[in-house]
RNA sequence: GUGGGCGUAGCUCAGUUGGUUAGAGCGUCGGGUUGUGGCCCCGGAGGCCGAGGGUUCAAAUCCCUCCGCUCACCCCA
């Protein structure tokens, strides 16, 4: 048996490769647009950033995460995501002494040990976005265009939910927290075997639960919107307000919770209906005790996370391949040798050259032509060199003429960037 | 980790109640006069029928085990 890629890694074959592509450019273009910078932080890093940051109760860090002992008895850990790295980093090099204000985008494969299905891998790949330095509700609105922004340039905005909550900050959440608890005590009965787990883990995931038996029983469950401080209840007004100004349209939802321990106030997820189980295709939120917690000074932050996959999936084949400019069909070694002086020229100029490596007929040599997608096709057999001329077909137009030797590779050039300017 | 569905050419799939040399479409390669692509026609190559075991005169087909893929639970981007 052949070997093949381990289970829930994927090979990206060159399709796929060029929809993601077009994927990391349009993220480019649009982070340029709000002046972010990009970072790149190492895949691996030591167990402890991930532990600390997640959370130690987390399912990522205990049952989810690619860990092992280095050689020298370090624990490392391949990252299931991106912001700890990346607050270790800031961290680590003081970039927050450089600026008030860090905008930082970084993307690349996250890794997390969890059974592969639709719109989920064991590899996947995220594009980020980090906001360090700033508690105002406006960094909080820009994080959350930025997402809608990526994926409604690349899938449109059909099927699109945008849902806003806040979990409220160190002050409120607490006593949202002990009155969920005490109600969930009261209730114990009627929830399902998931949700008594996670009662004592993490009794907001319960909000989570898809049992409608568990749903009906939490209508009357107290809802963290009521709990929310003076503070969080403005910021959270303000954060509205401004998705409202920039066009973003979203619904309030106050039951989405994150399963991350470090997000506090504005949270949001970008859902879509074509998804599947996976639905999220984009997600983030605060998270302003992060920094402080892994050791750094009491930084805010806000970010999210682009699921690059769920994004592919939206995008389905929507992007087209590219064509070669011109291809050579030279017939005969008197044609093929004179060829590669015009082949180097051209590819020089900018012009895409593709040729034919072995002697095959003309017409074997056309398909090639065309299966390359060749918008020319440049003809030379010994007809031609006796006449001191080539033929240059234009493949969709079919249309032919000749060309003189003496200044072919210039003549060719000039004709292929009209044709492309005219484009 | 727990369930359901599925593994037959490169791809998408047929394959009748077990029966002899396992098929189609697409793709690929070649040909349809000597030098002109896509469409059409003809032809070729390409399969340990996921792996191993069992039942049987006979297994792609029935049974068991394993592996893989996939969807869902869970979790989450």
């Amino acid at each position: 048996m052949a070997i093949k890629a381990v289970r829930g890694f994927k090979d990206i074959l060159p399709e796929e490769a060029l929809a993601r592509v077009r994927i990391e450019d349009t993220a480019r273009e649009i982070f340029d647009l709000c002046g972010l910078k990009e970072i790149r932080t190492p895949i691996l890093e030591k167990t402890e950033v991930f532990k600390r940051g997640i959370g130690e109760h987390t399912d990522i860090v205990e049952k989810e995460m690619y860990t092992f002992l280095d050689r020298n008895g370090d624990s490392l850990t391949l990252r299931p995501e991106a912001t700890a790295g990346i607050v270790r980093a800031v961290i680590q090099h003081k970039l927050y002494g450089k600026s008030p204000l860090l905008k930082l985008f970084t993307m690349g494969p996250m890794f997390r040990h969890e059974r592969p299905q639709k719109g989920r891998l064991r590899q996947f790949h995220q594009v980020n976005v980090e906001y360090l330095g700033s508690r105002e509700p406006a960094s909080d609105a820009e994080i959350v265009w930025l997402a809608w922004e990526m994926v409604t340039r690349l899938a449109g905005s059909e099927d699109l939910l945008v849902e806003i909550n806040s979990l409220g900050c160190e002050k409120c959440r607490p006593l949202h927290r002990a009155d969920l608890k005490v109600y969930l005590e009261n209730n114990k009965g009627d929830l399902c075997e998931d949700c008594q787990r996670r009662m004592k883990l993490n009794p907001l995931r319960i909000f989570d639960c898809k049992n409608e038996e568990c749903r009906r029983n939490l209508l009357l469950a107290p809802v963290m919107k009521h709990y929310l401080c003076p503070d969080c209840s403005e910021h959270l007004g303000a954060v509205l307000d401004i998705l409202e100004a920039y066009g973003v349209p979203f619904v309030q939802n106050p039951y989405l919770v994150r399963g991350l321990d470090y997000y506090v106030r504005t949270t949001f997820e970008i859902t879509s209906k074509r998804l599947g189980a996976q639905s999220t295709v984009a997600a983030g939120g605060r998270y302003d005790g992060l920094v402080g917690l892994m050791g750094g000074p009491d930084i805010p932050g806000v970010g999210m996370a682009v699921g690059v996959e769920r994004l592919l999936l939206l995008m389905e084949g929507s992007v087209a391949p590219k064509g070669i400019d011109l291809f050579i069909a030279a017939l005969g070694q008197d044609a093929r040798d004179e060829s590669y002086f015009w082949i180097g020229y051209l590819r020089r100029k900018g012009v895409g050259v593709e040729f034919s490596f072995e002697d095959k007929s003309l017409k074997a040599q056309m398909k090639q032509a065309d299966k390359a997608g060749a918008r020319y096709c440049l003809i030379v057999g010994e007809q031609e060199l006796d006449k001191e001329v080539a033929i240059l077909r234009d493949m969709e137009t079919k249309q032919q003429e000749e060309i003189e030797l003496d200044d072919l590779p210039e003549a060719l050039v000039e004709r292929i960037r009209n044709k492309k300017a005219g484009d």
